[in-house]
DNA sequence: TTGTAAGCGTTATCAG
DNA sequence: CTGATAACGCTTACAA
């Protein structure tokens, strides 16, 4: 009962009273242990108590706290979500995605950015753990496998979305070899030979399956692979630009490094290859087909409309928040592994307008 | 004591043994309250027992529970981030720069998304203070007064970015008047005197200082307003394209509605406006110049780049985010107003580059 | 300097 | 169907 003495706290402007289910309970003139009945309805509770609880409920407006809620149920209700950068324009979508799901289902969804860097990925990890979220969505970097353990360990539903890790945990993604042979076989059917590749970190395997789309499409079609014409970017545009820049450099020399076409493992850096082959007074796609990768939303505004490989990025996202949830329930259940399928969007930068505007 | 034997929670796979102070006292053969004291540093403890707890603490991978935590010390370390769409490129830098300062301060954020919808903003509101938030950073769209005032009855700081409301609660936003009177008048400099003007939604009041300052650069120039030439649209691309459409059929009408420049409210529906232009045959900036606000990420990849207004974005949510904790610690202080200045950047949408490439 | 114990707001167990 | 009451994990007087 100290409760109810207590509950004006002093703070500030005045005091605040923010009502527990003590005062309901004294409200209602039932007990706690009646009021919590009745609003989650669980167990017994007479139809007229429970309207008396809901009632005072209403005029005190009440709410509960949830903090003091999920220490004796041990649910807080909140996933993390844990990526690079909410700035990079592929991951707003998956989050939005999350997040609505989450919502949806009763959750909230705390979020996270880690720039890839190991010393984040952990701290936040460790973060992560003391607040006791039920789960974590997390597309890794560089994150260790213990850290991820810990959270394991710790019973956190963990899935990873995007980029593997191997076949430790659940993974939502999609593929990435088929998309990357998508690109690639789109350029070969246009006639290119000669086809550049600006990858992604080769840390990640997100990358390095690009890389392997990008050539198995090559060998399936006899073009042999020239590791001249790859360069690694970081998937930021600054990158792709000083990746075409030196490709072109390379090409210029003479020594037969020459390409007519370019595939950048995202949009953001095939952005930054379109602003370098301008600015070398090259055009796209007459000089240079380009395509790029992820379908951002601006692809669709840059000039030339960037082709590309969509990836359904908001369903990523919503699907990998349902597995969280999944694993939650089932922690011992065997591993889920969904891999969705890319496509290919034919624009401007690989193909001629067919009634130009000029 | 009766934590010890608990701790072993049986759940799925094995069992996961989590850690809480009770066992690490055990183990440094202390009291709790030893333990919390030497966690925290606070209080007196003598050096030898700090390092008796501090060494069983990291043998048993301790780590504190900061929702059990928040029960005693009424404050959960965690801020939430409400706006409308993390999808709407201008709100990832906001939720960035938020989000960065949030974890250098040892919050962390929780993200929602309104979509600008009275329901969900209220929804989300409740839930806020179920979780007992410290503070929320809210990009409002429509929520009443009332829900607002709750929160902040419940002692919760609320700090609005963006989108301002009255005078009622902190504010951290950019000069919107100056914004798009800088805009208009670099049209207006460049001998435009028939500007058409595309406003986000007028329930804004970001939209309606937008209107204004284009209203206001017009009349200091003794350049009539047509009403005419106001199209309202919604932020989103697609209602730029429309609006340019609108606005086109208009001014073919033949009454005397043409107009040689258009300004957009935000980058979005300038990238619409560019679209429509382009469909319709008309060259930017040479038939029609165009100016967007924001200067999202990909303005600089448009074709020809889009000239507009740059926000501060990035600092915008970091500045929302340290006013929110200000706000914490000095319930009573004066209201925190924010007013950052826009700058104009001016690229090809409106004047033709010097070397053109082609 | 340390330990005991009350209290934070809920849920859940177990007698009535 | 209802009410005491222990327990969740931690902080903090208050004693010792």
């Amino acid at each position: 009962m100290w409760n109810l003495f207590h509950t004006a706290v002093a703070l500030g402007k005045w005091w605040i009273a923010i009502s527990t289910i003590y005062k309901v309970a004294q409200k209602a003139g039932v007990s706690v242990a009646t009021v919590s009945r009745a609003l989650n309805d669980s167990g017994y509770v007479s139809r007229e108590a429970k309207d008396r609880v809901l009632e005072a409920a209403r005029e005190l407006d009440y709410h509960m706290n949830v903090n003091a809620r999920s220490l004796t149920c041990g649910k807080t209700y909140t996933i993390a979500l844990v990526l690079p950068d909410i700035g990079n324009p592929f991951f707003p979508a998956v989050a939005r995605g999350a997040e609505d799901y989450a919502s949806d289902n009763g959750y909230c969804v705390i979020l996270c950015n880690t720039d890839g860097n190991l010393r984040k990925e952990s701290d936040y990890l460790k973060m992560l753990r003391s607040r006791k979220v039920d789960g974590v969505i997390f597309a890794v970097s560089v994150a260790s496998r213990s850290s991820l353990n810990a959270l394991a360990d710790d019973g956190i539903a963990v899935v990873l979305v995007d980029r593997d890790l191997g076949d430790s945990y659940d993974i939502v993604k999609t593929d990435n070899i088929a998309g990357a042979m998508l690109a690639t076989n789109h350029l070969i059917g246009l006639g290119h030979t000669r086809i550049a590749f600006i990858s992604g970190p080769m840390p990640l395997a997100t990358s390095r399956e690009r890389l392997r789309g990008y050539c198995d499409a090559l060998a399936s079609k006899g073009i042999p692979f020239d590791e001249r014409l790859v360069t690694e970017g970081d998937f930021r545009m600054e990158s792709g630009h000083r990746a075409m820049q030196a490709l072109l450099a390379n090409s210029r020399s003479g020594d037969g490094v020459e390409f007519t076409a370019v595939f950048a493992a995202n949009d953001m850096m095939a952005a930054g290859t379109m602003t370098a082959l301008e600015e070398e007074g090259l055009r796209v796609p007459a000089d240079v087909a380009v395509v790029g990768y992820d379908d951002i939303n601006i692809a669709s505004v840059m000039r030339p409309r960037l082709s590309t490989i969509a990836q359904p990025k908001y369903e990523m996202g919503w699907i990998a928040a349902e597995t969280v949830t999944r694993r939650m329930s089932e922690p011992d259940g065997p591993r889920l592994e969904e891999v969705l399928q890319p496509v290919l969007v034919v624009r401007d930068s690989t193909v001629e307008r067919r009634c130009a505007s000029v």
